[in-house]
DNA sequence: ACTAAAGTAGGAAATATTTCCTAGCATCCA
DNA sequence: TGGATGCTAGGAAATATTTCCTACTTTAGT
């Protein structure tokens, strides 16, 4: 597989490590190093200082972060907004496993989810507007 | 991170590779090494015959794949049914991006994928029903 | 001022995943 | 029968990702 590898075609698809770096900075705003890794410790799982600030550095070397420098401690930021990532990223997720077809994915999440009556109702709400929108 | 490592606390997390290689035995059902690697180089990438065979073989290490020796061409069946992992892929990811939120993933789906009329029909039938089953 | 704590960095090392290579066996066809 | 083709296998090698180690600088506290 040397023209197409997983996670290395699409350069800016952010790896299952970078992607919680990325939750911690789309959740609190642009931060250092410290807070990451403080708040994956707190949220997720623990991880050393030093992993947090090597794979933050390589977010800014394949272009998922940027860094500001004028202060000694650095503040790291998203590059590409939030709702793009994440909308690059649900389309791939739905490609993926439902081809494309978003009633497909809506059966299993129906299914699994238990939405409660107030999602429920959220989505409804979602739709007619989504619907409206087209006509 | 030595306690909990992606795509490997969760033993049975399908790698890309291996989803690949999953969606092409729930679409045909049970087949052999020869037949996946056709298909992926037909819809997917250009992938090496043994490339496929090493990595259906560790599929079935990690308890993802089954394997029928009976003939001389192995024919390969996921273990587990592929609703039930679509359903877990699917609750890993909501919960991953979405903070387990349903109509968060919903603003985004809709936004993004611009489904069709009659897809958002469909959603429509899925969710009065689902509210039904709630009541 | 000194020391401890905290911040950054490069890169080696470890781990995970995938690709590649070689070899043996089975099947098919001339 | 022999050769070509196809199937399987083990494991080395390559690649991707993450962890770890060491070192330097800065900050904070006594």
């Amino acid at each position: 597989m040397k023209v197409e590898k997983p996670g290395k075609k699409e350069s800016l698809e952010p790896t299952r490590s970078e992607l919680e770096i990325l939750q911690v900075l789309w959740q609190h705003g642009p931060n250092t190093v410290r807070f990451v890794n403080d708040q994956l410790n707190e949220q997720k799982r623990e991880v050393n200082y030093a992993s947090t600030l090597k794979l933050m550095q390589i977010m800014v070397e394949k272009g998922l972060l940027v860094r500001d420098e004028k202060a000694v401690k650095h503040v790291y930021s998203p590059i590409s907004e939030e709702n793009k990532t994440k909308g690059l990223l649900l389309d791939k997720f739905v490609d993926s496993l439902f081809n494309g077809s978003v009633s497909s994915l809506m059966v299993h999440l129906l299914d699994n989810k238990h939405a409660s009556q107030q999602e429920l109702d959220a989505i409804q709400e979602l739709l007619k507007k989504a619907k409206k929108d087209i006509k």
